[in-house]
DNA sequence: CAATATTATAAGGTTGACCTTATAAATTTG
DNA sequence: CAAATTTATAAGGTCAACCTTATAATATTG
């Protein structure tokens, strides 16, 4: 019986957005990304492993099992449906809209969650660019290549950004770096230094200046 | 500091749909809407006394202040413009979506109420007749009168359902008691005993039975 | 006005989801 | 391979919101 806790979907939403569904992720960082202490997520791990939506390998990390990927799409599906709507029909801020969806995700259900899809004409991705997991917890395939795998003078064109959160969702909208505009990389740093970057939106391009490690989050399909 | 948790919006929002507006709410009424034991309400009476919310007169009951009001109101207002995107956008139940906007309500912050709002129409009623509080949490008035206080063959259109329930919404929609229709009282029983009702609708009328706790529910205007 | 019912308060318990501190075990790195 | 880091587990604590049981105070009713 899986409960539906607002924390128990919090941290398969987090193991599905750190990679939990095709490898180990360790505790540590599902931690990190929750703001949870390291202790706190190894007793939830606990209940998920008892709950088999994940399996713990000790010293490695955690994976999420079959169920717990259905589980944490399921949560993906929701989010994303509303961030559409919180976008589209609300006019409400793009980058936003992840931790507002967020908050209403818990409070959906499944009905609710399958009337909202329809209402939106059952859309294919997210803001953000990312898929919307079907109503059976299956999901589409996204970008492998990230800007950070761009070679100079390469142009693509942004897909999505993933994984998403509040604080790196604000910084790119400030950057225009969204989805659908060009981008290339004009220069990199070496030792994994900061890319100097073109952004092409509509008639006006802009250079800027992006660590390797938010470059990676920026999912691109090469032009 | 008022620290708007779910159960918080929860108590303030029963003494609002029990009278506690205008007159002091007993208690263990509160406790009884909630599913609470008296024991607990009082406890959480404690608390909303402290943050100024409801004034306790002791072996009394409890009155909103003018700040639980304002607060109650904004719950009230949240809830009641997502039953009208549930019904009206998502076509879901008009019974089940009091229960549903319930538990959206308490994720949405006052950005997304208002934007909600727009994107409405800045609607006057809930789909179960009731005044929608204005963003300053101010409400209109409701009618007054009930089907209990009709007399004999008198012709009254129903107005809302107040306080509504999932319960009671889910059985009055059986009985087509629905906002917009006409009603009139064939027969009461002596004794404070159930009404005989015809309903009518379109082309076919009907005839109900109905308890006088639950007619007193249901808000008309005289034809 | 005495009996019954309601309301208030005290004491102690539970649950979920956190926390810190401390120790032990395994892994990674210099 | 020893040292440093990461991971696991144990022990004990907090907090909100509930619970039960018990007693005391006040109201209502026969």
């Amino acid at each position: 019986m899986t409960s539906r806790s607002e924390s128990v979907e919090m941290y398969l939403k987090s193991l599905a957005e750190l990679g939990g569904v095709s490898s180990s992720v360790p505790i540590g960082r599902v931690a990190e990304r929750l703001g949870v202490s390291p202790v706190s997520a190894n007793e939830m791990m606990k209940r998920l492993g008892e709950q088999s939506l994940i399996h713990h390998i000790p010293y490695t990390g955690v994976k999420l099992t079959a169920k717990g990927t259905r589980s944490a799409n399921s949560v993906i599906r929701r989010q994303r449906l509303w961030e559409i709507f919180l976008v589209d029909h609300l006019q409400l801020n793009w980058a936003a809209a992840y931790d507002m969806a967020c908050d209403l995700e818990h409070a959906t259900s499944p009905e609710v969650t399958e009337s909202l899809a329809a209402f939106l004409g059952q859309p294919a991705r997210c803001p953000h660019g990312n898929p919307i997991p079907d109503p059976e917890g299956q999901i589409g395939k996204s970008s492998e290549i990230s800007i950070a795998d761009l070679e100079i003078g390469q142009i693509a064109r942004i897909q999505a950004i993933f994984p998403e959160s509040g604080e790196v969702l604000e910084y790119l909208a400030e950057k225009n770096l969204l989805p659908g505009n060009l981008v290339s990389v004009v220069e990199a740093e070496p030792l994994e230094g900061p890319l100097t970057l073109l952004v092409e939106r509509e008639n006006d391009n802009e250079q800027v200046i992006l660590g390797l490690n938010i470059a990676s989050l920026i999912l691109v399909a090469l032009k």
